[in-house]
DNA sequence: GAATACATGTAAAATGTTACATGATTTT
DNA sequence: AAAATCATGTAACATTTTACATGTATTC
């Protein structure tokens, strides 16, 4: 699934894998993150597929820059993709949900803990999708300033900050009823 | 970390892998979710490693029945990843999402039947909790009658339904604004 | 007659993470 | 002096999914 969110950004412009790890960075990182190492395999793997192609462009003072664009066949691939609806639900895998499920031989003090940390992390998130929110009319989101793509972005990014919320007032909502009652 | 949730679970009572699968998808389904052949060779892995012991119950009728049960090791395992804080948010991967942001190209009404489709998973999976939760009563929760165990299995159900319902707000939002002014 | 429940597994492929390796330039 | 930015990759490992393989008994 890497494979659409890298077709998707080259779609817009040619871009080198780091350029697409900061992108997803700074964009899909809610929804969709992943690591350079799996970035440049699966650039290479897209390349030896036939919906890339690159270029390696020699620099001096750093090192060198492959630049990945994409093909006819890139394109239609991701197109296609795109028109196919979604059947199924995201699965969602979530640690402290799986710890808490397991905790009842835990003491209340170290649950609380756990909880008030996730908590200070989950307001963390909101925070930095609030920063990015204000900061994309910058110049960072280099072509997706048309229309209907920052449309759409700032659609997830709801997604993200709406979520964020939830987890939030969902541990506030446990936190209270285990200091109270557990 | 489903190491984590199969030893969770055999610290109430042994089971089989069969067992296990049954009862993860009757109650951490929502948060955790394994695949029968995932679970089988977890196990093994586990037996391996110390954690678990087993075994083999022959039947006539039925195929024979590997019953696998905690030792002191898988125990203290368990009870030291309990007491450990969780110091990461878990990592959403949500193909929707995805498709979304890059959906400029995709003509409006293609876009509303995706977003509808995916209203009408989640509002399934929203009455299948509600399910989960008035059935929870019943028998098939074998030991999880204990007061702090159902306590806070009560919880992450709970954030199960308030995710599906908040999902559902930002789509019933999102197809809203689509329709309107996209 | 078909589907579901019971019951276990192997093999291959796909996907993802962590660690390692290199090295100059710029910012703190 | 240390850390971050730019820039690319390999190798090992861990995790997860999908497909295959088998076979009875019960329920719809």
């Amino acid at each position: 699934m890497l494979k659409y969110a890298l077709l998707g950004f080259l779609n817009y412009e040619p871009c080198t894998g780091y350029d697409l790890k900061r992108k997803m960075d700074a964009s899909t990182a809610f929804f969709w993150r992943a690591e350079m190492s799996q970035i440049y395999m699966t650039l290479k793997k897209l390349e030896t597929d036939g919906l890339l192609e690159s270029d390696l462009y020699q620099q001096t003072e750093r090192p060198d820059r492959r630049v990945y664009r994409i093909t006819g066949t890139g394109r239609s691939d991701l197109r296609s993709w795109l028109r196919q609806p979604t059947t199924e639900i995201h699965t969602v895998k979530d640690t402290l949900l799986l710890k808490l499920f397991f905790s009842a031989q835990i003491d209340r003090e170290t649950l609380l803990m756990h909880l008030r940390l996730q908590r200070d992390l989950h307001t963390q998130e909101l925070e930095s999708y609030h920063e990015m929110i204000s900061s994309a009319s910058g110049g960072t989101v280099t072509r997706l300033e048309l229309e209907h793509d920052q449309w759409l972005w700032a659609a997830t990014q709801r997604f993200g900050a709406m979520y964020q919320e939830t987890y939030i007032r969902w541990l506030d909502e446990t936190i209270a009823l285990i200091a109270e009652r557990f």
